[in-house]
DNA sequence: TTGCAATTTTGACACTGTCAAGATGTGTTG
DNA sequence: CAACACATCTTGACAGTGTCAAAATTGCAA
């Protein structure tokens, strides 16, 4: 919540763009992304308040920004776990449950950028943002079409059941991280009953 | 998005909370929930800005106010539903899987509202509000109970099952109406999907 | 050195939620 | 009917917000 400015030797800063990034999320893991604002975010980074503006085209590209990151660094564990060939299929149908909401519980505000309506509902995305999402979602259906093939999981439309296994996830991050379930410790258990309904008897 | 202010004859309202509430959610409906400001609102009904403080403590008691609406509504729709004769086991879950989601799809703002981090995230939940919101959480635990009882559902933690089930309905009903799922002629074949994959076949 | 472009700053504007104090109406009691 | 109490509504004010325009500063290239 404090804002502690850093004091900067030279009028350029350097990497501004950068330092604003790790300060906003700082911020809003601190606050929330409610109560991040683009002037507290200047004065934390020791600059002033339009200083941002040179780096992002205003706040919602910055969002996005921060979003972006959150896909990069979950795609690329997702990729990682499924082509880890030590596992069975079922072992990475629970790394991907797991893994999913581990993710979105460590970083809650992340996640909310990364999958909330402040950003896609009103077509507030930026192209960036989109060309590293896709893919992202992409794979998931990837993953289901090949658990489905190896007879884990059932039916023959790989993009109807990802569709639903993924609403199934975020349904049950959001519950947890939005305060409607309380009692942050059930998580686990929930998502291993997940799992238990999910895959084939 | 435009504002059309009422007329008044008396200094006095009449009944300007219900006036306010009505507003409310007709200018959330035009242009979200994130575009709603109380003056906006004030104009609307024909009152000076600060009129609503003395029917609702601040911006959020009023947000509540319209979410315990919602859940009156959802509510009692759900319990007529369920009590109806007529319907078998397998038939009252598909509709409760349906009007779920037809619900929120209908009124996505509203629903944003009940079950968003604007309210539940930071305590921000009036008292009234959490009273009209357990029973209808307790009502779903319940329904769950009964249908593993009769042999539709699996398992035997109607709690546990009730959260991964909600938490389906809810993941995709937010996918959808927060525009990560762009398609949404979509939905009903999901929801369809879905009650597939959770009944026992 | 001069000039140019990138970067940062100051000033300004409209908008927000909310508090304090005053004005106006309504209902009740003597 | 008169006077008071109270609910309701209004005006004024304040701190905070995102963002634009114009001016200032710096780094780099010719």
């Amino acid at each position: 919540m404090n804002i502690t400015p850093v004091a900067r030797p030279t009028y350029h800063h350097g990497d501004l763009r950068e330092a604003l990034l790790q300060a906003a999320k700082a911020l809003i893991g601190e606050a929330g992304i409610e109560n991040l604002s683009l002037r507290k975010l200047a004065e934390r980074a020791g600059v002033s308040r339009t200083a941002p503006y040179h780096h992002f085209s205003g706040k919602n590209d910055l969002l996005c920004a921060i979003a972006a990151q959150g896909f990069r660094c979950r795609h690329a564990e997702t990729v990682a776990m499924f082509e880890d060939k030590t596992l069975t299929a079922r072992q990475k149908f629970e790394q991907y449950i797991f893994g999913y909401v581990r993710f979105a519980a460590n970083n809650p505000e992340q996640y909310e950028l990364m999958f909330g309506r402040s950003i896609w509902k009103q077509k507030n995305s930026t192209q960036e943002l989109r060309d590293v999402a896709y893919p992202c979602f992409q794979h998931q259906v990837e993953m289901v079409s090949s658990w489905q093939r190896s007879g884990l999981l059932s039916g023959d439309s790989p993009l109807r059941t990802s569709q639903v296994i993924w609403g199934a996830v975020h349904g049950i991050t959001k519950l947890f991280i939005d305060g409607i379930y309380t009692d942050a410790a059930q998580i686990e258990e929930v998502s291993q009953r997940a799992v238990e309904m999910f895959v084939e008897k």
